[in-house]
DNA sequence: TTGAAAGCGCTAACAA
DNA sequence: TTGTTAGCGCTTTCAA
């Protein structure tokens, strides 16, 4: 592969000077630029990001940590990283952690390594410390990392009291909640804690389904048929929107019509859920948001260290109106 | 960050030394070992990749350009080939080109810029030439780029021509294909190849229905909804399962009774699909085998760019049967 | 068992 | 307007 000083020969100039076209720096002749063009086409030449990183410029990469994007909603969320990332001339390194702590641990060193400019992290295997002495710009999404590292997060207190709201304005009486194990640290249990407090203030009870988010959907499924079986309840918060589905497939085996006889509400709202089950009433998250708001202060981070930032950020979540708790 | 210099410095002793115990090479006393492992984990240092490779060793890196991650087919794609790389010790760079020609040439050079160790390749909006002169190992996945680039994919035909039968064996007598708008130099437009295939055989007509892939679902929905309406088809092949969802709600809404009015099929069967909507038959497309084959390839060409590769690997596909076609 | 020195491809003072 | 030179952090001969 060319490099730099081939060009430099082959258009007979120095090698800074053709660093200077490349970089289209200093004052030029056009007779010069126009050779050194030449001869970098003519080579098919790429300025190798490496060394020009090495000295200590940025690289233009950032990490992004998540579980996993096979899932609809890391899916769209990883798509829309990228393409607002590209438009700012960065490229992402795709770190899917699944459950596994050692993978994460292993990713992060790994980042660090690659002199990333910076992290995003949504990945929910690791102690607190280890982020911490990353040394690197880091914005987390829906978790709580560190003193310095700022969350952007969805506002799932509200979701929950909407998705409460929402069940009982469609005249459940006996509600349950559906929700991955507790995760400490995580926002994400304010769903719970929104969606039990509606229910306090008219005195109302519920049931509390946890199912780890590892299970697979045959585990989740089996259990939820478990509990439908019981024909106690009749309108159901799922805290995402994918075992939602897995409720209304059940249901539809067992009979079980919705929303006459049960109501139901997931959470996320991703593209996918709303253009393939638009029957299915959600809180949506707003990815598009999160996703400007995480890129733009890790930018921040990246161009100053220093800068102050909030350790919270919530945005607003949106009530998707379905069929399934009419 | 600290470097092999600060180490060298800390532990007393050279910069080669240090070297050599990262890298576990050469002669080393224990007491130096000791000392220099003491001072990487003091300043946690991690050496530097970018430095590493400038010296000539590989980046460890590989370029991943698909349409995008979103889409489940796509999203599972990608966590199966990062998994099986990061078990091989390689980071991915994720490139999603969605229908954008610009966006996928800009990304072609910027991998090659970054030096990544290899790509692989999976978008369609670029035109073969531009994927000769990369000059970097290059494994497709259901497209054909050139001469020497090795194609993965499904046996399309077979699927294609599975799906015909399957139908037919359905009882359906008036068939319908809906697919992709049709791509230059694509394999998957064998999947109309052997459905046609079969029904030539039995002298049967059928029906095209060509949506641009780019189109929205809403379009797809329309279009359907149209196709449905003139109720003159009792048996559908979608060439991607999430249009056969399309034609699952469509039908829902207008009444049309699956699989008593009507028979359907898809293409994909994606872990998605399986765990959501077992209620499909499908055709399922081999992801594991398909990334495996393709990683193996692709390491076989970076250890060696000379190596002999065969220019198609196709792997076969699956009938899974759901309700849908009963 | 260890170290000195050169060089990977590029950028950025400093000179001319 | 252009070139010389040093150096980014590492690996790798070659010597000791």
């Amino acid at each position: 592969m060319a490099t730099l000083d081939d060009i430099a020969k082959m258009a007979g100039v120095s090698p800074t000077t053709v660093s200077r076209v490349i970089n289209n720096y200093g004052s030029l002749s056009e007779k010069t630029k126009t050779k050194v063009f030449a001869a970098m086409k003519e080579l098919n030449y790429q300025p190798n990001s490496l060394a020009r990183s090495l000295k200590g410029k940025k690289t233009q990469l950032i990490g992004i940590i998540l579980p996993g994007v096979s899932n609809p909603f890391f899916g769209q969320m990883v798509q829309e990283i990228e393409d607002q990332l590209f438009k700012k001339g960065f490229r992402i390194i795709l770190c899917n952690a699944g459950n596994d702590a050692n993978k994460e641990r292993a990713y992060l060193r790994m980042l660090m390594a690659n002199r990333v400019d910076g992290i995003i992290a949504g990945a929910h295997n690791l102690n607190i410390e280890e982020y911490q002495k990353v040394g690197l710009p880091i914005i987390s999404f829906d978790r709580y990392l560190s003193e310095t590292i700022p969350i952007v997060s969805s506002d799932n207190y509200h979701g929950g009291q909407l998705a409460a709201q929402s069940l009982l304005a469609a005249g459940s009486k006996n509600l349950q909640i559906i929700t991955g194990a507790n995760r400490p640290n995580s926002p994400t249990n304010n769903r719970l804690v929104g969606f039990k407090e509606v229910l306090d203030q008219q005195s109302l009870d519920f049931k509390l389904l946890e199912i780890p988010f590892s299970s697979s959907p045959n585990i989740k499924g089996l259990k939820i048929r478990e509990l439908l079986l019981k024909k106690t309840i009749d309108g159901i918060f799922c805290t995402d929107d994918l075992t939602a589905l897995l409720v209304m497939q059940q249901a539809r085996e067992l009979g079980i019509r919705i929303p006459e006889d049960l109501k139901l509400i997931g959470y996320d709202g991703t593209d996918f859920i709303q253009n393939y089950h638009p029957e299915l009433t959600t809180i949506k998250q707003p990815i598009v948001d999160i996703v400007t708001m995480m890129i733009d202060l890790l930018l921040r981070r990246i161009d100053d260290s220093e800068c102050e930032l909030e350790s919270t950020y919530t945005l607003p979540v949106k009530l998707i109106t379905g069929v399934t708790t009419i």
